[in-house]
DNA sequence: TCTGGGGTCCTAGGACCC
DNA sequence: TCTGGGGTCCTAGGACCC
């Protein structure tokens, strides 16, 4: 405050940071048209795991009225019709991709949040009230000659807003995917063309409620009983609505917090009632957790594995269980046979279940001389078991598709993912790399 | 027949301790 | 029968995000 004062006593220009949100239009589907110019300007919509649901569509696809999350069986035959293409996910080139655009923004701010595979929170240098357009126009055209790849920018004083600004920036037409919500004049009349349940951090249920309390919009909910908004919210809901007034709450993250748990879980392809069955899967997910931590330099001290049928089954039923490891581990032997022991806790034969999964967590990093008291292992045999699994580690890198794993994990799995319509088009395979023949 | 997967954060309530 | 206050940890579950 007194910094500020004291910049207005000199007639000195306040000079402030700005945050932007920057996201990749369309991701998923971009992905495959920027490696595919067969599907450019089609109507493309992408499939989740088990090929379950469309998460992502093309700008042609949406002018279809193709909805986001809808199931793949129930407008498989419509998709049919009106020539969609549908493709399966192809998560190895959409998480390459999302590198290259990371690097090309990383290099042209001062502060990045990666925020998600599409998504990223950039921090500007904001001379006073200056429009920050023209640098906008800049990096979009970048990134689009690099990658193929559209972008939309939303600019603003905190992230909240700039998630905002994002948001009215693919709304109006002529603003060319850049909008500066920090510059305009007339917040308020912008607050109120955004829905509640459009703003960050307000998903169906709290939207349900501000709606029955008459908050239907952004404005609406700036200006709402504060503790009205606390006792039902929490601080939650108490940093929404400072961020809508402006102020910042929420810092930009730059270093990646530790991970807190590592999770491996999949839906059936068709339910399963054996114990047998749920074993053979839990064991699969665990082989691939371990992995994950192994990548990660991470360990973890306690363990979760869960199943449960379909949550649009008449017959409810989900269990967990949990157990704390004595030591902290990222050997695969000795999670495998815990889980496989615990598996019997959650099994019921009187359900179908649809879903399990493993959860690794209180991770830490992995530091192999801290051994427990409580672990009479040799030196040696510990060494042993160590080199075994990065001989596996090593072979699968180099190898892929597990040219080596686990006894259990090689049985038939009638229930495994369905995963049919891979574009079989990839950037980090090289088996997959198209041939020309002239 | 068929409705994703992987995360985070927060709160409430119980158990336990001094 | 009466039997405090406050702290911490664990666990479950809700809500939300992309």
């Amino acid at each position: 405050m007194l910094l500020y004062i004291q910049y207005i006593i000199a007639g000195r220009q306040l000079e402030m940071n700005a945050i932007a949100l920057i996201d990749g239009n369309n991701f998923y589907a971009s992905c495959e048209q920027s490696i595919n110019p067969y599907l450019r300007n089609k109507p493309l919509v992408i499939l989740s795991n088990n090929d379950g649901c469309i998460i992502a569509r093309s700008a042609e696809a949406r002018i279809l009225k193709i909805r986001m999350g809808e199931p793949y069986f129930k407008i498989k035959e419509r998709l049919n019709k009106l020539g969609v293409i549908v493709l399966s996910s192809n998560y190895s080139l959409y998480g390459d991709m999302s590198k290259r655009l990371m690097n090309l923004l990383k290099k042209n701010c001062e502060k990045i949040e990666i925020y998600s595979i599409d998504e990223a929170f950039i921090s500007i240098h904001r001379p006073h009230n200056k429009d920050l357009s023209p640098w906008a126009r800049k990096l979009r055209t970048l990134i689009y000659q690099n990658l193929g790849l559209t972008i939309t920018i939303g600019i603003a004083e905190n992230k909240l807003r700039a998630k905002l600004a994002n948001k009215l920036a693919k709304r109006i037409n002529y603003s060319a995917g850049i909008f500066d919500l920090g510059i305009t004049n007339d917040k308020n009349s912008y607050l109120k063309e955004i829905n509640v349940d459009n703003i960050w951090g307000i998903g169906t249920q709290t939207s349900r409620w501000l709606r029955s309390k008459g908050i239907k919009n952004a404005k609406e909910l700036k200006d709402m009983n504060q503790n009205e908004l606390k006792k039902k919210l929490g601080v939650v809901g108490q940093r929404i609505q400072l961020e809508l007034k402006g102020y910042q709450c929420l810092p930009i993250e730059e270093k990646r917090n530790q991970k807190k748990e590592i999770r491996v879980s999949r839906s059936f392809s068709k339910p399963i009632t054996k114990l047998e069955e749920l074993k053979h899967a839990l064991a699969i997910y665990t082989i691939r957790a371990s992995e994950k931590m192994r990548a990660q330099n991470l360990q973890a001290s306690s363990i979760t594995i869960f199943t449960r049928t379909s949550h649009y089954s008449k017959f409810n039923y989900q269990k967990s269980v949990y157990k704390k490891l004595v030591e902290a581990t990222n050997d695969t032997n000795i999670i495998l046979k815990i889980v496989i022991e615990l598996s019997k806790e959650i099994y019921h034969p009187e359900y179908k279940l649809t879903k399990a999964g493993v959860l690794m967590q209180e991770l830490s990093e992995f530091t192999y001389f801290q051994k427990s008291i409580l672990n009479y292992s040799s030196k040696n045999k510990l060494d042993k078991e160590r080199k075994l699994i990065q001989t596996i580690d090593s072979l699968n890198n180099k190898f892929k598709n597990e040219v080596i794993t686990w006894g259990i994990a090689k049985k038939n799995q009638s229930w495994g993912m369905n995963r049919k319509l891979l574009s079989g088009t990839s950037i980090t395979d090289i088996e997959k790399i198209p041939t020309i023949i002239i």
